[in-house]
DNA sequence: TTTTAACCGAGACGGTACGTCCGGTCTTGTC
DNA sequence: GACAAGACCGGACGTACCGTCTCGGTTAAAA
């Protein structure tokens, strides 16, 4: 996906398996100890069949834990824009503090940290739908009289997000339920 | 620093040899580039010693960064709190977009990413002062009632860098004064 | 070849590079100083390449040096025993104690004093040829009279050859003709 | 012994322990895995302390194998040579051939093969000795007439001590009383 | 008897080479 | 011609020792 060349004539299975290979090995080892070789020993798959397709090891693994999920579903509009914050926030705190998917992000996340063009990609297809949902609930609640009319709601977004990353990123405290509220009631005050 | 052991003995000369050429070699290639051999071979230098007091690369290059720099500067405090914070915003959103410092940083940044234990050391002597400090103006703010009375100032602090720091990370947007400014704006007003 | 496993696909160049390296290094800096690392420099080969096919250094020096050498050619048959010992044992003398051939043998021979699987290959591939002409001469003076029946010929090859071994490998003193011609009369002498 | 020098102010008890430790490791883990730096951990010694009275570590160990032992014992006289030399020639093989002392001497040897100057403390403290007992014995004999007049004496035992040395050496057969028998009646019935 | 300097243990130091691992490229034979 | 297999050159890894160099502590001769 990431560096497909035009798709000439391309093994589908060989594909999945490699994508697979990343996938397991990254939760198995972690991204740091991941190498080249052993997805392609473990996808019994040429080491040349991932160099033709991808231009790195973060490519692969990004390319094997972005997959094909949209991360663009919409918020919920319940009506009260802080109840609904508060339940995308909690549910993303959550989501990044459970230990299965720790090693997969982490994972992403080095590898994007490392490859500004990696980082495009993330962008484009993980975080900004993403940031676009949270900018589309704030827009609709904006227009309920519930957001000042002046507020930035791009810079809410990020905000919003940037906090739970932050915590999460630098291990600087537990992230759960209260932490989430604690963020979602300062930006929803702040929007006010 | 990171590792050192009961200070048995050993050569200052050397040591700082080792940190100077892990911040120089880090400024001009980055830390996924540098190696210990080369850290080594510009510091005049045994590997061993190297591996003596040091546990990886990222804890010469943290140890090397981070160096005798306090970082707990406190913030300025002029009776108006948008007004300070948005100078100190200001400051780290420009510090961060600075190219030179960049490359370290984002050293610094990986490094951590990628092993708890120097992540530990980070907190505790680079992020800990800077927030500590945040949230020293926020609770003078609060007692001179520009701030409520049961805002979470921890969170607040917190979620001000995070800002910052999410966009740098993942390279969301541009780091500019306005970018600082309105994070200012959302989480002063939140605040009240 | 002394390690050769089931020949699979291996680089014919490499393998000659790596020898003809071998042989220039023994010969500039003896096998003490010898090192592996060195031997790939010169021939301009990985490292591994080496380690994929060879044991040990000896195991490279040994290779380099046999060759293809065949070692085997049947000694002269003048008629008179003492004059062909004679001339093999002073031609061997004279070759062990040049300068230029030192540098090699005494390689080999350490190569050989430090792994039993090395000597191994040295006695069948150099030694026992040298060891088995000798013996035919004998057996074929036996024949013509010239040495009793119930002589060990076997012992006989190996006392020639050992006296001028021992000599050579402690340094007891000059391996020139004089001392060839007397061990040869005596061995002569004792065999009739 | 080998290296002293002057011997200013030297801890007799430190000697003792470095040889003592040069010898068990030679023992138990032969003459090419022995470290300078083992000998002095074993030792409790400074590495110092075995570089200052030592060149090297053949030196080392060849002062602790060679210790004090005369090895000049002269040889039996019953009136009969070959009895005489059967039985010198026999002792010599079966203790060359016994496993415990096989790992001294194999060390010794390529201590000596490496350095000339150990060759050459080690031709007059150990085989010199050796060589001379033969070598007057093999006189006496020639004085009882048992001996041709012109005989070399000197080539002789060097001959003697030569094959049981190259076989030893090179393992080339097996060190037993028939080998040091055959090679007896070889050299006794040249010397007639 | 006190000084003093060499010797000693310990072990850090600048180095060199080790043998291994992996990156990215190239080659061979199969499908 | 894409593919699995894996050899190849290169280069960094982390370790083991080298031989040199402090650093106190201890001795034994000189003062």
């Amino acid at each position: 996906m990431t560096d497909k060349k035009p798709p000439v004539r391309r093994s589908e299975k060989s594909r999945q398996a490699i994508l697979t290979a990343a996938r397991e090995l990254v939760a198995e080892y972690g991204f740091a100890k991941l190498t080249i070789e052993a997805i392609a020993a473990r996808a019994g798959v040429g080491k040349q069949t991932i160099y033709r397709w991808w231009t790195s090891k973060g490519a692969v693994v990004l390319d094997s834990l972005i997959g094909d999920t949209p991360n663009g579903a919409a918020l919920p509009d319940t009506g009260d824009l802080a109840t609904d914050l508060r339940e995308v926030m909690r549910l993303t705190a959550a989501e990044m503090a459970s230990p299965e998917i720790q090693a997969s992000t982490r994972a992403m996340n080095v590898a994007v940290q490392t490859d500004p063009a990696l980082a495009e990609v993330y962008r484009e297809r993980y975080l900004g739908p993403a940031l676009a949902s949270a900018r589309d609930r704030l827009a609709s609640a904006r227009e309920a009289g519930q957001v000042a009319a002046d507020a930035d709601l791009e810079v809410a977004a990020e905000v919003l997000f940037g906090a739970i990353y932050y915590r999460w990123s630098l291990g600087l405290g537990p992230l759960d339920d209260a932490y989430a509220d604690a963020v979602v009631r300062l930006v929803a005050s702040g929007l006010r």
